[in-house]
RNA sequence: GGGCACAUAGCUUAGCUGGUAGAGCAGCCGACUCUUAAUCGGCAGGUCGUUGGUUCGAUCCCAACUGUGCCCA
């Protein structure tokens, strides 16, 4: 038996009094035919309401309540808002009024009744009935601070979700900015598709992966760290168009910026080239910025971005010369950058690749530093195991990433779409992986079987869904975006 | 993995180089038929994250552990 406290026994004996009188204090027949927001949409411009003879029906939590003795006021939160409502015991007469008393905060309660003012001018709705319909057994935080609590706000989303309105908020957009791209997509005839996340071999990406077995088939899988070589076997069988929006999981640490399973969004468009991606992609993230927030032009995290086009596009080398320390001639010879990152204070091994090099001084010195949204190309081969090489040179690839408020949202390239080429990447990233790069990518004999079919010259693009919302909302964290965030296992 | 910080009632918190805890909200009882963090009177609610140590005595000092946050890798 668990020990309860006065206030956790006060309410189970409620309960048990509804029974023993009769009632069910969890009844399942009551359909409310109204929301808050539909009297705030219909009454809320109309000074003076005459709607005596209309009657509305709510169903929701009670947030607050502010009583009289024979009359009082509730705030009811139901899926849209709040509304106060205004109970008087001549109105529901005195029994009912009675039950009404033994109400909680936190009860969610069935109401009918018509809107007017009350003399302060709130819109309110004058109770004609009121019923409960779940009893509490657990007291809400309070009204005032609210839950500010960051850890309880993740472990226990739904409180955070019934008092934290702005939280809610956060939420509704995310849904909101799915849909929109979704709805972008396929206006541009993009067919949505699901492939596997539990992956023989995890590819497409450089990450460590989860790993997992199947009992039967008595095989390791592993949770996929993207979607990649899966959709592009799918522009091999004819759909030149494809797009995923779901989870990819990675072995990694967890920061402000990374959670164990994210979401990204993947497509992949036939006949494209990475330039056309990203004209795409401010063409997407303006549509979804304008239609979420109203404006191309928004604060985050105290940082002015705008999104207004075109947007700024930086070679990787131009971009560490504009922003790093650092000459031409020293960037482009190995021992001088070498020795350069080390000054710089990064710890890299003495067989460290050119390509890996740079690519660490980048991250070092060029990435925090771009706040407005940046288009950074010319990536170096090396690090870029599945990119198509540029035509002039060999030892970069036709890739973009975009960077945004210093954080990468989007990665995107033209496909390299020669078995031959990849096959032989894939060797050199096997090599890695046996040197010790734990990241390195496997090889993958049926993807190159499916190059060798013919890959149309493709191009495609992931964006990260948790960075761009946490852009859209102002959120500091990706926990803020996710509704349940990674934790350890919670201390007793 | 490393560093720093935090953990007191359901929630938000106070607690003075150490003497076994105080408040507001929520709750309970009472008053009040237009409030907006309603108001007024009364009552109750605490293994001070866990385990050790120092001490006559620990919420307070020390250590380890657990969880969380931030920074770094």
């Amino acid at each position: 038996m668990e020990e309860l406290s006065e206030l956790l026994l006060q309410r189970r004996r409620k309960v048990d009094a509804i029974w023993e009188a009769g009632l069910n204090p969890y009844p399942n027949d009551f359909k409310p035919l109204h929301t808050s927001a539909d009297i705030v949409a219909t009454y809320g411009p109309v000074e003076v309401i005459d709607a005596i003879d209309t009657t509305c029906s709510l169903g929701g939590r009670i947030m607050a309540r502010r009583s009289f003795g024979k009359a009082a006021f509730i705030q009811l939160q139901d899926r849209t808002g709040r509304i106060q409502l205004y109970i008087k015991k001549d109105e529901i007469g005195a029994e009912a009024y009675s039950v009404f008393e033994s109400f909680d905060i936190g009860d969610i309660i069935g109401v009918e009744g018509y809107p007017f003012r009350t003399k302060t001018g709130e819109l309110s709705l004058y109770v004609s009935m009121i019923r409960l319909l779940v009893k509490s057994l657990l007291p809400l935080p309070e009204k005032f601070h609210g839950l500010t609590d960051i850890e309880t706000r993740y472990r226990q989303r739904y409180v955070d979700l019934i008092i934290n309105p702005e939280v809610r908020d956060v939420f509704y957009k995310r849904s909101r900015i799915v849909s929109l791209i979704r709805a972008f997509m396929v206006a541009r005839e993009f067919l949505e598709v699901e492939t596997p996340m539990m992956h023989q071999i995890p590819g497409g990406a450089t990450a460590r992966p989860f790993v997992t077995h199947h009992n039967t088939l008595d095989m390791e899988l592993y949770l996929r760290v993207a979607p990649e070589l899966y959709l592009k076997r799918l522009v091999v069988g004819g759909m030149d168009r494809v797009f995923e929006i779901n989870r990819n999981f990675r072995n990694e640490g967890i920061s402000v910026r990374h959670n164990p399973e994210f979401t990204m969004m993947e497509f992949y468009q036939a006949y494209a080239t990475y330039e056309d991606l990203m004209d795409f992609t401010e063409e997407l993230f303006c549509t979804i910025a304008q239609e979420v927030l109203g404006t191309l032009d928004f604060s985050n995290q105290g940082l002015d971005i705008s999104f207004q086009r075109p947007w700024k596009r930086l070679t990787v080398r131009d971009a560490i010369l504009e922003y790093g320390d650092i000459e031409a001639q020293q960037l482009d010879d190995y021992d001088l950058a070498l020795s350069y990152a080390r000054s710089i204070g990064l710890n890299l091994n003495d067989g460290i690749g050119y390509g890996k090099l740079v690519m660490e001084i980048f991250d070092e010195v060029v990435e925090h530093k771009l706040i407005q949204p940046t288009f950074i190309t010319s990536y170096p081969t090396e690090v870029s195991p599945l990119s198509r090489k540029n035509d002039q040179n060999p030892e970069i690839v036709d890739r973009f990433e975009l960077i945004i408020a210093g954080r990468e949202i989007a990665n995107a390239f033209s496909e390299l779409n020669d078995p031959v080429d990849q096959k032989e990447r894939f060797l050199a990233q096997v090599a890695e992986k046996d040197k010790g790069d734990e990241e390195a990518h496997y090889m993958d004999e049926d993807y190159v079987r499916a190059l060798e079919y013919g890959l149309p010259p493709t191009a495609g693009e992931g964006i990260g869904i948790d960075r761009l919302v946490m852009l859209l909302t102002d959120s500091p964290s990706i926990r803020d975006v996710i509704l349940f965030p990674q934790l350890r296992k919670e201390a007793r």
